[in-house]
DNA sequence: GCGAGCGTTTGCACACTGTGCGAGTCATTG
DNA sequence: CAATGACTCGCACAGTGTGCAAACGCTCGC
């Protein structure tokens, strides 16, 4: 498991094949076989061995819940970000929600949200929501990164070669023809950054305003 | 392109082989590399044309910026549970964001969150923000269904089988026992409807908060 | 010390994948 | 009628996951 993560993590997704993986450890591919029963399941124990990556921080008083559930999102997200290769394989990860380390991390954000003030019921619900829009942005910004090391080209770049002429742009999508020229001098980190942060401050808001008051 | 997407709706994506799609067509595989450029460039075709079912409704009012939001949120999410197999491209759905019909998409999204009282900047992030708790949901549930469909055993089958003592389960993960022992009983189908709405509407929540009063 | 047993590895084979290449087909046009 | 160009086909290559049976090597009880 841990020379398939090296693999996953240094050349993506593609690189990991039973015959190279076994080739990688001085041996054949299948003699993997008897370690594991296919090559999804070995994806899933990688897989939940990444979720063990994530720290759920303890919030003692319940007025630090907020801070906590941040830090997880934040968590959560880097994980993902350390790891795009996580992306392509969307179906083995919802599988490894059941993997010993996900549990873990499941019940203790179960935990976090009910020290918060809420019932189990909601606890789930909010968790749910909140790590669902970690999942979704975090892949996209996975995707996105990864397409860009693939064929070195700027998001604007992309964007440019995509509208024939610019006359054309500006009568089919005049907003996001604005948005991209605007964005065109910006740090692309940095923005990325904020954009995460703007979202899951969002959430957070929405989240919070559910809870009883105090 | 339709025959394509016929056999990703029905079978999946491991049914789509160029051999197989080309003896659909009463043709043979390397026919089809006149049409398109390799097989990538086939599925961020089809994925396109998915987001074309997406339907953006129009808020003519400014208070109708919410429901048109959700509507859209709604539109969005039912789109990949209809063709599941979207989450197994992920990248190619994040390239896709420059096919023609997620371009008019985004476009029209950011008009939605314009009209009800956002600068083009924050309209941005929101949008981004729904769009990815939507993603996110949308792609646990897909994931999860197809999975639950190949070998048909029910959630809570699945997570019974995982502990081997009930007692040790209960010591590991009290708040996760305690949640699935309450939902056992209930309907899964009403029950990932409700847990999409309440995300939704916490995310709605969050955005209307930021908005200017009017 | 030795044979038995068992956990583990290996080689081989099968059916399948995406796709490059060159030759062939066919309808439309000058 | 000839030729151009859109399109299809057959073949081949390198690669994939994985089933199966034979072989290996280590650790025991005798």
């Amino acid at each position: 498991m841990a020379e398939a993560l090296r693999l996953l993590d240094s050349e993506g997704i593609s690189a990991l094949s039973m015959r190279r993986l076994g080739g990688q450890l001085g041996s054949v591919a299948t003699a993997i076989y008897w370690h594991v029963a296919n090559k999804d399941e070995l994806i899933e124990l990688v897989v939940d061995e990444v979720f063990g990556e994530i720290e759920v921080p303890v919030a003692d008083d319940p007025a630090g819940w907020r801070e906590a559930a941040a830090t997880l999102a934040r968590g959560w997200r880097d994980m993902i970000l350390r790891h795009p290769w996580t992306v392509h394989v969307l179906d083995e990860v919802v599988s490894s929600f059941h993997g010993p380390n996900s549990l873990r991390l499941s019940d203790e954000m179960l935990g976090l949200f009910e020290k918060a003030g809420f019932d189990l019921f909601e606890a789930d619900r909010a968790g749910k929501t909140l790590i669902s829009y970690v999942l979704g942005i975090a892949m996209s910004e996975a995707a996105a990164l990864s397409r860009m090391a693939r064929d070195n080209r700027s998001e604007h770049e992309w964007i440019k070669a995509l509208w024939p002429s610019a006359d054309e742009a500006a009568r089919d999508h005049p907003r996001l023809l604005a948005l991209y020229t605007a964005y065109r001098d910006a740090d692309p980190a940095k923005n990325r950054e904020d954009s995460f942060t703007y979202g899951l401050d969002r959430v957070l808001d929405g989240i919070e305003a559910r809870l009883p008051r105090s």
